[in-house]
DNA sequence: CTGAATCCTGTCCGATACTG
DNA sequence: CAGTATCGGACAGGATTCAG
C-alpha cells in the first residue's frame, strides 16, 4: 500500500480524491445549475437568464467542467432554430439530494446566521 | 411586495439568500475544518497540521468567517501553554450532515466520475 | 443561438516577517 | 502558541468581440 491519502475526516491529504472533486461540484454556479437542470433540460441562454449575475463565460465553463465530470449532459439539438440542451445524467442526479439539503439549511437557518453576525460584529467593533 | 427574491429553484437573483450563505461555507477549507471539528474542539495549530496545505493566513480567515456566521464557536484558554479552542456550535453541527453526504458521494462515485473524464477527454481530443 | 478568444482588472492566497 | 501585516504572483472571472 504505496499510497496513503490520509482522508479518514480528521486529516486530509492534498490529493484526497474527495477533496479534489469536492472542489469540482461545490461552487455556487454548479449548485444554481444543478437545481435548475433537476426542473428540467433546457438551453444555455435560458440557464443564463435563470442565473442572474452570471457571465457567458462563467457559466459555459461551470457547464463543461461539470459534462466532463459526468453530472450533465450536453446534446445538440437540430431544429429551428438550433439549440443545445443541458440535463442532469443518472449520476449527476444522485448528487443533487445533498446540495439540495444544503440548500435547504441555508433557507431554513439564515435567521440564525444573521443574529450571529451580529453579535460577532458587535463584539468586534467595541474599543 | 417591494423586494422580490425570485429564489425558487427555477430562477437565482444576485441577492438570494441561500445563494450568498452557500458561498459562505461551502469553500474547501470551511467544509475540511468542519469535518475535522466534528471529531471534536481542537487548536488552531493542530488544525492546521490536519489541513495539509493551507497557509496560516487562509486558515485564519476561513476560521474567522466560520465563527462569524456561527458555525463555530472559538474560546481562548488560559493554561500553560496558553491556547485556543475552537469547536463546532449547535448550529454549525446542524449544517455537517448535509456536508458530509457531498463528502460521502464524492467518495462513493469517484470512479463513476473519472470513467466519464476519461471519456470526455476522449471524444475532445479527436481531430 | 451557442459558444470561443482576447483583454484586463480585481481578488485570492502563499510566503515572509513581526507581535502578544 | 496564535495569530496580524504586508507584499506580490497567480488566477478567476467580467466585458467585449468574433465565429460557427
Amino acid at each position: 500500500m504505496p499510497h496513503d491519502t490520509h482522508c479518514n475526516g480528521s486529516r486530509f491529504s492534498v490529493d484526497c480524491p474527495s477533496r479534489l472533486l469536492f472542489d469540482q461540484v461545490a461552487d455556487k454556479w454548479s449548485m444554481m445549475i444543478m437545481t435548475v437542470l433537476n426542473g428540467g433540460g433546457t438551453r444555455f441562454n435560458d440557464l443564463k437568464r435563470r442565473l442572474e449575475g452570471v457571465s457567458q463565460k462563467s457559466l459555459s465553463m461551470t457547464l463543461k467542467r461539470l459534462e466532463r465530470n459526468g453530472i450533465i449532459a450536453r446534446t445538440v439539438v437540430a431544429s429551428t432554430p438550433p439549440g443545445v440542451l443541458y440535463e442532469m445524467t443518472p449520476l449527476g442526479l444522485t448528487l443533487l439530494p445533498p446540495f439540495q439539503a444544503i440548500y435547504l439549511w441555508a433557507n431554513s437557518n439564515m435567521d440564525a446566521v444573521e443574529a450571529a453576525r451580529v453579535a460577532y460584529d458587535k463584539d468586534h467593533s467595541e474599543s
